[in-house]
This record gives structure tokens, C-alpha cells and sequence, in this order.
DNA sequence: CAACTACATCGACATTTGTCAATCTATACC
DNA sequence: GGTATAGATTGACAAATGTCGATGTAGTTG
């Protein structure tokens, strides 16, 4: 701690107050940068408004292709990062894939930004 | 909007129910998602928490280097996009520095979790 | 079993991102 | 003015990301 250069010779208002013990942790940090990483695109995003706003709280796959706009696999692809990232819940029945969002998980992201 | 294929001739459980009209616009889910971008990486989420936790509610820039790990460069890099996102606000001091959380624009990306 | 359908995976590619060394700019001290 | 310091900008580069066409896989229908 004490290696700090702090040469500087003004005197004016004087800086670096010592720096808060309390900063996120790196495993942490990494945890939470990987949930917004999810959330850091704009289809993302509106896939998942898509769901969220869906009647019956679930939405399957083939009606998010269309809104966005984007081909099968770019979908797919999109999906499988917010399933991953614990957003999104994915079921298969049948031939067909339903999404749901995961609402404790957005709390929880809810909760990081407090 | 009729347009949608509907070929499917599987009559199990039916697929395709309406999609809500209620999507995220594309505009809105570009600004949301360069938000989310700003906190989508660990450095930048420990930098902010760095900040949110300290005394007097403000840190100098000089306090970010070591906690960081990061070069000098690199952290004024990840204080630019803080700040171009609108989490914090930056103030020149003299020769320093000092950087301040901006709680509306976290409080907007809370809202946007709901 | 054969044909078909919904979705996932692969391969390739252009774009974006995080990083640092080197340099620049602005402010403060003498 | 000259020198020193805090922070920003630039240039370069490796790594990660978004995208699509082609192909693979699991389930359904006949």
C-alpha cells in the first residue's frame, strides 16, 4: 500500500484519499460481466422483450426468427448465449423449442446495480 | 404479417401463437444494449464498484491504477466508456481527475430489468 | 423406413474489443 | 520559460464476437 509514488509536489487539494477496501471480487466481477455481456446487444434484447411480453409467458423459437430480423442459426446462436447466461429457460416439446425468461436472474442483475 | 410460412402440418400441440406486438424498438434496444456493453467486462464492473464504494463518493482516477492491474492507458480506455455510457460522471481538478457514479443512469438500466 | 421439419452445430469471415508502449496535452511548480 | 506530473490519444496486435451458408441431429408424419 505504502509504495504509492505519491511524488507529487502540489499541495493544492490533494489527491488519493486512501482507496475503499470494498471492491468486487474478481470471480465476481467476471460473473456479472459475463450476465451484461449476454445483455450487450441489441437483438439480444429484443428477443428477449420479445419473450417477456409474450401472452403465456413463453415463446417458441420459430416466432423470434421473423422479428429479428436475423437468419435461423444467428437466432439460435443468440438464444443458446442467453440460456447460457441463466436469462432465458429452454424447453424442447415436440418438434419445437419455448423459451421463458428466468425472472430471478434478471433480479439478481437488478440487484448488482444498486 | 400473414406472411408467416405456417407450413407445419403437425397438429400435436400447435406452435406459432401470436407474437406480442410489444418488442423493444430498435432504436431503444441499441442505447440499452451499448449500456449493458459498457458493463459487460470485469475490469470495468470492479472500477465502478470501485468508485460506488468510496468515501466522499468520488475517487481520482490516480486511486484506479493499482486496484485495477490494469496500464494507465488502458484504465483511462475503460473510464471513457463509463463515462460515454453515462454510469460516471467525470470532473477535472487541477491536475487530477475525479470520477462520481451517476445514479439515474443506473437506476434506467434497473428500470429496463423489469 | 423414408421424407420432412425445427433447431443446433460447424466453418469461414469481417468487425469489434481489450491491451500496452509510445506519444501528446494540459496543468502546476520553480 | 523550463521542467515535472496526470491523464488522454494513437498505433498496433491478438482475441472475442456477430453473421451467414452448409450441414448435422432429433423429432414427426406418412
Amino acid at each position: 500500500m505504502a509504495a504509492k509514488t505519491r511524488a507529487a509536489p502540489v499541495d493544492a487539494v490533494g489527491c488519493c484519499s486512501p482507496v475503499s477496501a470494498e471492491m468486487l471480487g474478481q470471480r465476481d466481477a467476471e460473473l456479472l460481466a459475463a450476465a451484461f455481456a449476454a445483455l450487450a446487444d441489441p437483438i439480444r434484447l429484443r428477443l428477449l422483450s420479445c419473450i417477456a411480453s409474450a401472452e403465456g409467458d413463453e415463446v417458441c423459437a420459430c416466432d423470434l426468427l421473423e422479428p429479428s430480423g436475423r437468419s435461423q442459426p444467428t437466432v439460435s446462436h443468440h438464444m443458446k448465449i442467453l440460456v447460457d447466461a441463466g436469462l432465458v429457460e429452454r424447453e424442447k416439446r415436440g418438434l419445437w423449442v419455448w423459451y421463458r425468461v428466468a425472472p430471478a436472474r434478471l433480479a439478481a442483475l437488478r440487484a448488482a446495480l444498486a
